[in-house]
RNA sequence: GGGCCGGUAGCUCAGUAGGUAGAGCAUGUGCCUUUUAAGCACAGGGUCGCGGGUUCGAGCCCCGCCCGGCUCACCA
C-alpha cells in the first residue's frame, strides 16, 4: 500500500473518530472575536502582566506544527498569513477536547476559545478552554521548514503555495493594492470604470495573434480580445470622456518570464488631453502606486534601485543617441536620416529601422523608469501624427527594469486618416504580416461621428506588479499562470475505493 | 521552436565507480502538563517522470517521449 493510500485511509478513519467524539469533521459557522492578525496587532506588545484570563478570545485557522507533550501541547494556528500559538492543556479543556487535540493533523482547521497569555519563553498564546473542529485535511501539507519549493507544484496548486510560503501571499496582497491604488487615483480624477467585450467579432487595438472561440447559437467565431482600446474610444465618442478598464487581454503568442497568454491591462482614455498630458499623469500615477505598494517611490529590484519618483524622458531618436554603446555613436541628424537608419537595420522603412535599432540598442538599458516618446508612424496605426513631422506619431512608452510597462498616445481621431492607416495595415497583412491590424469599419463609423481630441494609455498590471513585488517571473504575480495540463491525479479513484469500504 | 538545467518517499533533498534505494520533515505506536524546526524509542511508506536499448546487473550509460525552470527568437 502506498503512503498516499495509507494516509487517506488513516485520515478517513480519523474523521470517523472525530465524529464519534461528537464533532463535525466539516464544521459550520464559527464566530471568532478577532482574526489572528488583529490579535497580533492588538496584543503583540502587551506584557505577561497586562494579559489576564479576562482577555478572552475566539480564533480560527489552520493548525500548523502541533507539539504534543503528554497531557498538554502547543500548536500554531495560521489565519490570513499570520500565526498565533495555542496552548492546550487537558485540565483546561477537558477530556473530550483534549482527545480531539491529540487527533489533529497538520492542516486541519480549528476554532479555539480561551484567554491570551505569554508562555515561559514569552510567546503570545491562547490558553485554550474550548476547541471546535472546523475542517479536516485529507492530504499532508508541505514540509514545515522548507515550505513548498517545487515550482511546478507552486503554480499548479497555488493554494498550497499560499499556505506554505507566506511571502507569496504578500505578493498577491501587493498586487491587489496596486490595482486598488490605480482605481482610486483614476476615480479621484473623474474616470469611470467600464467593462467592454472580451469576445469580439473583430480584434484590434494592438498587434498580436488572437485566440479564437465559437458561439454555438449565433454560429460565429469570436476572438478573445487582444486589447479593449477600440471599444473604449467608442465610449469616448459617446461622451464618456474619462473612462478606464482594468481587465484581461489574451494574446496567442509565446510564453516567457514576461509573457502570459492572458494578462491584465489598465487602459484609460481622457478627452481633451494629449500624450504630453498623459506623461505628467503617468508620472503621478506610478509614483503613487509605488508608494502604496512598497512604502516608497524607490523600489529595489534585481536590476538595482528604481526611482518612480521621477520618470526620465527621451524621444526615441534621442534615446538611440544617448544609450548608444561602443563605436560609431550616431548624431541626432543621423537618426533622423533615412539612409543612415536603413544602413543600420535590415528593415524596409526608415521608421521600422529606427524602432529596430531602438529595440536592439536601448531597450535593455531602460532600467530606471523612463518615458520614450515620438514613435514612427509605421508601428502605430491608431496614434495621431506629429503636426511638424508626420512620419512620427505622438506616442510614448514607459519602461522600467528593462521591460515595457506602459504605452500611450494622442489618439487618432480623424476618420479619413484612420481609414488610410487601416488600409496600410491591410496591405501589410496581405504581405503576410499576421499581426497587422484588421479593418474595423464600425470603429471608423464611430470616429466619423466625431471623437474629441483624446489621450489614451495602457499599463501592464502584471509587469508593474512584478517590479513592485520584486518578482522575476510574470508567473509569480499571476495566481494561476497557464501551464500544460498535468495528467492524471488519481485521487478520485482512491477516494471512491475507500468510500466503498 | 532552439540551447542549457531539472523530475528519486506526501514535502525538502542525498545517492560515490553501473552492484540489494537513503536522510530530515511528515505518517503510525509508545513516553512526556510552558513547547516552538519540541524531544526520545520503534515501525510503515518508493512504477527512481514514461517507454525502449546497452549490460550478468541501470536511479546512474544510450535513444525517444512527457512535464517544468532558465535562456534565445516573437510579443506587452
Amino acid at each position: 500500500m502506498s503512503l498516499e493510500d495509507e494516509l487517506l485511509k488513516q485520515r478517513l478513519e480519523r474523521i470517523r473518530e472525530i465524529e464519534e467524539l461528537g464533532y463535525r469533521a466539516y464544521g459550520r459557522r464559527y464566530e471568532f472575536t478577532h482574526t489572528i492578525p488583529e490579535i497580533l496587532a492588538a496584543y503583540g506588545a502587551k506584557t505577561a502582566e497586562e494579559l489576564t484570563p479576562e482577555t478572552h478570545v475566539r480564533i480560527a485557522g489552520r493548525v500548523l506544527t502541533p507539539r504534543y507533550m503528554g497531557k498538554a501541547g502547543f500548536a500554531h494556528v495560521q489565519q490570513n498569513g499570520e500565526r498565533l500559538q495555542i496552548y492546550v492543556k487537558k485540565d483546561a479543556v477537558g477530556e473530550r477536547d483534549f482527545r480531539l487535540f491529540k487527533m489533529l493533523d497538520i492542516g486541519d482547521i480549528l476554532g479555539v476559545e480561551g484567554y491570551l497569555f505569554r508562555t515561559r519563553t514569552g510567546e503570545l498564546s491562547v490558553h485554550a478552554e474550548k476547541l471546535e473542529f472546523l475542517s479536516k485535511t485529507l492530504l499532508s501539507m508541505p514540509e514545515k521548514w522548507h515550505g513548498l519549493a517545487d515550482v511546478e507544484t507552486r503554480y499548479r496548486q497555488r493554494y498550497l503555495d499560499l499556505i506554505a510560503n507566506p511571502e507569496v501571499r504578500k505578493v498577491f496582497v501587493t498586487r491587489a493594492r496596486i490595482i486598488a491604488c490605480l482605481r482610486r487615483q483614476l476615480e479621484a480624477r473623474g474616470f469611470i470604470e467600464v467593462e467592454t467585450p472580451m469576445m469580439q467579432p473583430l480584434y484590434g487595438g494592438a498587434t498580436a495573434r488572437p485566440f479564437i472561440t465559437h458561439h454555438n447559437t449565433l454560429d460565429i467565431d469570436l476572438y478573445l480580445r487582444i486589447a479593449p482600446e477600440l471599444y473604449l474610444k467608442r465610449l469616448v465618442v459617446g461622451g464618456l470622456e474619462r473612462v478606464y478598464e482594468i481587465n484581461r487581454n489574451f494574446r496567442n503568442e509565446g510564453l516567457s518570464t514576461q509573457h502570459n497568454p492572458e494578462f491584465t491591462m489598465l487602459e484609460f482614455y481622457q478627452a481633451y488631453t494629449d500624450y504630453r498630458g498623459l506623461m505628467d499623469f503617468s508620472a503621478e500615477l506610478l509614483a503613487q502606486v509605488a508608494l502604496d505598494a512598497t512604502g516608497s517611490t524607490e523600489v529595489e529590484y534585481d536590476t538595482g534601485k528604481l526611482d518612480f519618483g521621477r520618470l526620465e524622458r527621451y524621444s526615441m531618436r534621442e534615446a538611440v543617441v544617448h544609450f548608444w554603446e561602443g563605436e560609431g555613436c550616431p548624431t541626432l541628424d543621423n537618426v533622423c536620416d533615412p539612409e543612415w537608419l536603413l544602413r543600420h537595420s535590415g528593415k524596409a522603412t526608415a521608421g521600422e529601422a529606427l524602432t529596430d535599432i531602438f529595440e536592439r540598442v536601448v531597450e535593455h538599458q531602460l532600467i530606471q523608469p523612463t518615458i520614450i516618446f515620438d514613435y514612427p508612424v509605421e508601428t502605430s496605426p491608431l496614434s495621431k501624427n506629429k503636426p511638424e513631422d508626420p512620419a512620427f506619431v505622438e506616442r510614448f512608452e514607459i519602461y522600467a527594469a528593462g521591460m515595457e510597462i506602459g504605452n500611450a498616445y494622442t489618439e487618432l481621431n480623424d476618420p479619413q486618416e484612420q481609414r488610410r492607416r487601416f488600409e496600410m495595415q491591410l496591405a501589410m497583412r496581405e504581405r503576410g504580416d499576421e499581426e497587422a491590424h484588421q479593418m474595423d469599419e464600425d470603429y471608423i463609423r464611430a470616429l466619423a461621428y466625431g471623437m474629441p481630441p483624446t489621450g489614451g494609455e495602457g499599463i501592464g498590471i502584471d509587469r508593474l506588479a512584478m517590479i513592485l513585488t520584486g518578482s522575476r517571473s510574470i508567473r509569480d504575480v499571476i495566481l494561476f499562470p497557464l501551464l500544460r495540463p498535468e495528467g492524471p491525479i488519481d485521487l478520485v479513484r482512491l477516494m471512491r475505493e475507500l468510500d466503498r469500504k
